[in-house]
DNA sequence: CGAATTTGACCGGCGC
DNA sequence: GCGCCGGTCAAATTCG
């Protein structure tokens, strides 16, 4: 337990320093590697528009800590899952290309100083599984449900039920292959999952160290 | 009976 | 300006 605990600090100490590598390298297709252990990859679009490399260093920082932190608190229930991130707080950002499940979301957007627009940070995983609701530690309530256009599945979305948490989470299954589901996380936890079992603790004093 | 889910209405962004 | 579409709201319904 302990060495698995320690396992997984080293992996994601080596996901940052990829990370940061990443965001002035490759500005299409991000980066992919492995969590050996877990079966995830992990792969980090990065976005192309225009940000000052202030912005670019904050956004960039905000989604290596959720990333990270999702990625903790998924490890338990993990088998098989791709995941990939997405650096979506910029104004006026399109996805060029593929991807079209995902969709360009008219996701809600907040001001910030009256006139940027800044989307919350998200970040996607991609499971084979037969049910739709992963078991990823913290506690979720449905709010709504939507059929997208071009596909024969409902999209589902859910918010965190924890007080004054404003993370968010979308679940659909790929038109394609009905066998996975797409998980889509926005936001940033303001608290430690909300599960009771064994990992509880190990899981939370992760999470203290990357927050 | 309170909590959670369902579902149609509504809203805002975006493309034409 | 209008219509389409994704996301959210909230009343109704179901569940535990």
């Amino acid at each position: 337990m302990a060495s698995a605990s320690e396992s997984m600090l080293n992996q994601s100490l080596f996901f940052e320093q990829d990370m940061i590598i990443s965001s002035s390298s490759s500005s299409q297709n991000g980066i992919i590697f492995p969590f050996h252990h877990t079966n995830i990859f992990a792969s980090f679009p990065i976005c192309n528009n225009t940000l000052s490399d202030h912005d670019q260093s904050i956004a960039t920082q905000q989604k290596q800590e959720l990333i990270t932190s999702q990625i903790l608190s998924l490890q338990r229930s993990a088998s098989n899952y791709w995941a990939w991130g997405e650096l979506s707080d910029c104004m006026g950002m399109k996805r060029s290309g593929g991807d079209d499940h995902l969709g360009v979301a008219a996701m809600k957007m907040k001001k910030i100083k009256g006139r940027r627009k800044v989307r919350e940070p998200r970040f996607c995983f991609k499971t084979m599984s037969d049910v739709d609701v992963l078991d990823d530690g913290y506690k979720w309530r449905k709010y709504g449900q939507k059929v997208v256009k071009n596909t024969q599945h409902p999209r589902s979305y859910y918010r965190c039920t924890q007080d004054n948490c404003r993370v968010k989470k979308r679940v659909e299954r790929l038109a394609d292959d009905p066998r996975m589901v797409i998980t889509t996380y926005e936001g940033r936890h303001i608290h430690s999952p909300s599960h009771d079992d064994e990992d509880s603790q190990a899981s939370s004093q992760l999470n203290k160290f990357f927050w």
